[in-house]
DNA sequence: GTGCGGAACTTACTCGCAGTAAGTTACTCG
DNA sequence: CGAGTAACTTACTGCGAGTAAGTTCCGCAC
């Protein structure tokens, strides 16, 4: 019985934890991508790899964990195309264009890697929401800084203000994008951008002289 | 055997259907505010209720039925307040600082209301999210009309530009309200629409002609 | 080579919870 | 008082997250 039919010729064996790893993690993010966290079991992601269910809780512990990856990995795609977007800019009013561009951009070219941020919301519970709230922080620092750079250098800043236009800002670009994704034909993201800095540009005026 | 002991005097045995309707309503609407949907189980509300778990099933449907039942009552409820204090704002100016401070106060007021409300996000999937986009709808469309109430009578409007400023304002109040009670020493509602009308005042202008 | 240590991987479970089938109890009206 | 029905229960199924206890394969010391 040495010769039980074992059809393929190379199927995919073991390979070591890192290549694993990327291979799970990649079947994951599509999975989530297409499905939702709900829709999502670790069963189905376990078959699609071709392995089972307890190697991925070995390496990743838990569902959270495994989605929390895919996030972690999307999220800083996105922080760091808006930053370097608005790093380039040469001023204020352009780095708010700019910013809001890349981010309606970016949704646009990786529609499956939106599908996972915006699951973000459904984990209120458990370790996601906290590393959830981290990547949300990062965004609303980085909002925060960009404000303060449009203020006059000795005047003193009223943070509880910054914070409330930051809190702003990335909600409004979060329900814009989710909104987008579902408009049957929604705007384009300059279009969207620019409403966006005009609505906002002269209020942020307001700020500075308050 | 007649008399097997039964201790309590008057538990409360059987009453009629909208009387138990109501009462797990209230029950749900409690327990879902304190540990969120996911964190609730169907028996923890039949348990709290003192019935069983197949009577909710048939009144409600489904767990998604209670939430949603929890959802339409608050949402409601929000809505009308909102409503009633922009509709009694004397012009456009006054009816936007309004609204968001009736937004806030009601939040403040009604903290477990809120987490219901806010775990709408978690419900991406299933009949709650056409309901849930229907609230968020309701609002948006309350928003525009304000939005448009501020325009000069015979201006064409840009659709889509109301659609835009309509979205990215109810995507601001909600961060805001989820930040405020995350946040350890909050803003008071009066600073909090004081500082997003000074951002939006100015900008909502701008649309105007455009 | 041969044996041994550990990493990669699996089978075969438990447990919690949404949802259900089939019945039982109590009120009400002819 | 009996028949019908509304209110309610016990006792299940099924699915999916998470786990205990192995088994197989590879590299390396001797």
């Amino acid at each position: 019985m040495t010769s039980t039919t074992v059809p393929q010729g190379p199927p995919k064996r073991r390979r070591d934890r890192a290549a694993r790893e990327r291979e799970i993690l990649e079947a994951a993010e599509r999975i989530f991508g297409e499905r939702g966290y709900q829709g999502t079991s670790m069963d189905d992601v376990a078959a699609q790899v071709g392995v089972s269910k307890p190697l991925i809780y070995q390496y990743y512990g838990s569902k959270d964990g495994l989605f929390l990856a895919c996030l972690a990995r999307l999220r800083g795609q996105l922080l760091d195309t808006v930053a370097d977007a608005v790093m380039a800019a040469p001023d204020a009013e352009d780095a708010l264009y700019v910013g809001f561009l890349a981010w309606f951009r970016f949704l646009d070219e990786h529609p499956q890697a939106w599908s996972v941020l915006v699951d973000e919301g459904m984990l209120s519970a458990g370790p996601a929401a906290e590393a959830t709230d981290e990547v949300r922080a990062a965004f609303i620092e980085l909002i925060a800084t960009m404000v303060r750079m449009n203020l006059p250098a000795g005047r003193p800043v009223d943070d509880d203000e910054v914070q409330i236009v930051a809190q702003s800002i990335s909600g409004a670009t979060e329900r814009l994008a989710i909104w987008r994704t579902r408009a049957a034909t929604p705007p384009t993201p300059e279009k969207v951008a620019r409403t966006l800095q005009d609505l906002l540009w002269q209020g942020l005026h307001t700020l500075k002289t308050t």
